[in-house]
DNA sequence: GATTTACGATACTGGTCGGTTCAGTATCGT
DNA sequence: ACGATACTGAACCGACCAGTATCGTAAATC
């Protein structure tokens, strides 16, 4: 989707050196994250383009150099914020879920896309472009925990009467719930207080 | 917030015959109902007055003359789309729950509020007034569980050493997540897996 | 009938924003 | 030095939209 040639993901030996001017390094960056600083403060559909530049410290003209819309900017910078949860496997289902839990925690306090959420929900409604990248981000979430259920399973630590699915919304809905809707905290102390309340459910 | 002296809660009776024209009935209730038909399409931001106006069948300074600004007419139709859900006491926790979260997964299916949640939930990031018009329609999706739950502890059904907060989100969180974030289906099934999974935990 | 108020239709204002264009300038290879 | 490419700054276009103004008309009271 990226104009330049220098490859899709960031930093790539790009050599083949060119004639001209090179583009200045560094604006891809500056851009990307401006684009998403903005996204957090006033939503895709509030963002200005000039703002954008100027928050970059660029001009106009040369984020229309490198992305062809709007559009396929704001595409770009959300798959550049998506980053996977990684799935500890500590030996025992309790322990993997703390640290599964604790990080979702911390992202949703401080994350990259945690601010972005709810104008990324919003637009994802009728474009399916972000209605891609939003699942894309869903699944990214769901994957260690689907992981480390299965793993219990395995073990025997978990019934196995229940869809996992329906677990994995048992532990997640909460924390979506408090974001976007209550604003109630999601600190240590929440994550203690659903495992305490879920632990005993879905052991076997 | 209505620029009307016919009261704020639709119907009243209006006595004190005013001179000249009266004010066509029903306009109202079609601009309020337009209103929130539009938003929930294409969102606040992306929706237009003249949409509204056509859509209601009236025109657009018939609805100036009503409502002070855009922002008034969506508060209104927004506190009129709010309907509570009530909280039946059928005697045990189990058919509480199961009646509750029925008619909480029809709300999400067909509700009012369901489809314009995304965009109220946006706007409200940086509106103040749509964010206090947002955390009453949790409060009264809250209200009516935290009183079954209420009632669970004290006839001793449900275990007191949970907070009851806590409870809650684990109830309504995996509704939220499903219709905003996954776009899993919420029905019967959905409701009755949750219940398997979630009735054994807080039992006494 | 005169007055008063609401109405539809339509045009208009003022502002915002995505995207384009261009002149002048900077920085690279050759 | 020269051509090629990139960058800034700014002007500019066209679309969209909230809100206002106007005008002729409909429906009520007096």
């Amino acid at each position: 989707m990226a104009a330049t040639a220098s490859g899709q993901n960031g930093v790539v030996t790009d050599d083949a050196p060119r004639r001209g001017r090179p583009r200045t390094v560094g604006a891809d960056e500056a851009i990307l994250t401006a684009t998403l600083d903005v996204a957090r403060e006033v939503g895709f559909r509030g963002m200005a383009m000039d703002v954008i530049a100027e928050r970059a410290g660029v001009s106009k003209a040369t984020i229309y150099r490198r992305w062809a819309s709007k559009e396929a900017l704001v595409l770009e910078a959300l798959r550049r914020a998506i980053n996977p949860l990684d799935d500890a496997d500590l030996g025992s289902v309790r322990a993997d879920l703390t640290t599964y839990l604790g990080n979702l925690a911390e992202r949703m306090a401080t994350g990259n896309m945690a601010d972005v959420l709810p104008h990324l929900i919003e637009w994802s409604v009728h474009d399916p472009q972000l209605r891609a990248q939003l699942d894309d981000y869903v699944a990214h979430r769901r994957r260690p925990l689907v992981a480390i259920l299965q793993r219990g399973v395995e073990r025997g630590e978990i019934r196995d009467d229940v869809e996992l699915d329906t677990m994995v919304d048992a532990f997640v809905g909460p924390f979506i719930y408090r974001k976007l809707l209550t604003g109630a905290p999601i600190g240590a102390g929440f994550v203690d207080d659903l495992l305490d309340l879920l632990i005993p459910t879905i052991t076997a």
